[in-house]
DNA sequence: TATGAATGAGGGTTCATTCAT
DNA sequence: GATGAATGAACCCTCATTCAT
């Protein structure tokens, strides 16, 4: 009973040294947090950490995975019956845990890496598709009640509107002196104007 | 004569670095690219480099400056007498010796560090601040014309149709197998139906 | 009776820890061999090796020790009033459980590492000295016999032997393409002619 | 001019660095010679080794090179026109610049290595094979002269004169309180009965 | 007996930067 | 202007060993 106890034991220390890593990240950069950092984060021995994952690739990883995960997970408890531009709105500024900035910044990083790391970009695509998925279900369902434009391909149109989501918090690191919350508003009409049937 | 020509080498010396430097930036990263990378690829010494820059620091900063600015010059070409829609989107996807991926890439990547590094993100804002500039203004002509809805705030409308062009190169990054120029119509659509009058 | 069986089984345990480690330091060199990697081909955990050996360093000695007592146990078995050349031959190329190449690396790695590790000096000498006595008594009973050129001194000449016994299995090392079974033959000529009386 | 010295500095730094690996290695082993205490030996920083050579494997592999091509080319000066005996021998205790105690350990190192690591195993051959064939061109040349037993075949003998000689170190390794001397001399009457015509 | 979590020093290697030439 | 030798701190990771359970 107590031996049942060490698997979890260890999977919940992966999980502490996986958000110490995540910190680190956010502060120094994917490739900027070094072994060092995140282990003094996750207030263990440098060569402990090798004992949970077998690289600092590895911890990269899985981080983008969990973090992509969350973002796929909180979007998903929010699909079923709900006016259509609402749902799609709902993710990016409700995930709870996460201020907004680290969102972003964590994203960026992903996209960045993304690009010159075959492993991160195919992370990256797994995720994204099964968010995607699920607007392109929410959109198909809104054609068919008559909420949604019925000329907008349901494919190409959740690509997009993912991007946009993804791009909002592109916003205040680009624009100094913002009214998020205007901005967030504003994101809302523009989804809604274009969505909806002509 | 002959004297006047040595400051323009050194400029012209300047700029092959630095092109030299934002093609490893590519293929490595702000951080993972190593100055000694950079010196092969631009085919001078280590030491010499530091003739030319006081630090990698100032070569990602000056890079940075750089490409934004040329983004900035692009569109600022384009944004007279033109019809707003048009004007907004013509920026993407028509950047002259730049593939798109490589754009992406880059801009991540100063997304990211700007979320950590002051100066990157000083530069980020100030050179996000002109094109958002310009856009508001033809934002604001667009309105006195009658082709944008009036009861749009120019300035966060401005942001956030920054926001979504410079989302644009997720799509690639994020979805596999996707028609990147129906997407750019798509957009072309969303916006069009965004601004318009009601 | 029961009680009695936990030293043998210690013992037992002991000796398969033993057999991996050689295994690990044929493939990896003795300081190669990692600690970790022995207990993973014993099929122990890391801690678990310190209730049998109380450092890597003892493992090493104690390999050394079983390693060189057997090459002795063996030679010793033969070496009752057989002709001299046949005792001193057998030794080589007839060890049970050992291919030829793994008997080498081993020696190789025990004369390296004696030259600058005292304790395998120290056992490295004690067990050829062993093997060394029963060869210069045979050389004497041989002399005595008729079989061996009484012109030679007999520590001398069984120290000479023992090096070119254990400098065989260099040959497959240096040479390749070799016939090891005439080479085998050739070394026989040569010690039957060099010990046969003039 | 002072141009044309640079290659040559940097062709004399290296040799000054292979002399200091060479002594780590004989104190430390090919594998406890720590890349730090190499820099210590040879009076340079840790990263400036860098400059030289690509990684410490690339070290020991020219270290190995140049050892045995040491030996090689030693033997090769006392071919020509010497009784076959001597020529063969006197390899092994001239050696200038190596005190035999060296010569041994570094060689049994690389035995040991070249059993697990084709690289090392490679340089044996190719070092050995060609030392090999000068003995065996001796012998040949002996043969003719009726110096040396006409039913021995060159090729084989050469391969085992070989790994005698390279045995020879083993001896004051393996038995203490031994008279090199005469032992040595006892390896040229080995030699010498084992050659001779019958 | 047996585990595996934990340590922290040290492994080989790369880094941005300086400086004599 | 231009080189590349030189630095030493820091990189990621592995090590032999200890200890609570």
């Amino acid at each position: 009973m107590a031996r049942k106890l060490v698997p979890e034991q260890h999977e919940s220390k992966r999980r502490e040294i996986l958000a110490a890593a995540h910190r680190c990240f956010l502060r120094h950069g994917l490739q900027g947090a070094s072994v060092a950092v995140i282990c003094n984060e996750a207030g263990i021995s440098p060569g402990h950490l090798y004992h949970y994952f077998p690289s600092k690739e590895a911890i990269v990883e899985q981080m983008a995975d969990d973090y992509l995960a969350g973002l796929h997970a909180h979007f998903a408890r929010h699909t079923q019956g709900e006016p259509v531009a609402t749902v799609l709105l709902s993710e990016l500024w409700s995930m709870e845990g996460w201020d907004d900035l680290a969102h972003c910044r964590i994203l960026f990083e992903l996209l960045a890496e993304g690009g010159r790391n075959d492993k991160i970009h195919a992370i990256l695509q797994a995720n994204s598709e099964g968010v995607r998925k699920l607007l392109a279900a929410t959109i198909t369902a809104g054609q068919q009640r008559g909420e949604v434009d019925p000329g907008l391909d349901a494919d190409q149109t959740s690509a997009v509107l993912l991007a946009v989501l993804d791009a909002a918090p592109m916003l205040p690191l680009m624009t100094a002196g913002l009214d998020f919350e205007s901005c967030r508003a504003l994101i809302t009409t523009m989804v809604g104007r274009f969505l909806r049937p002509q």
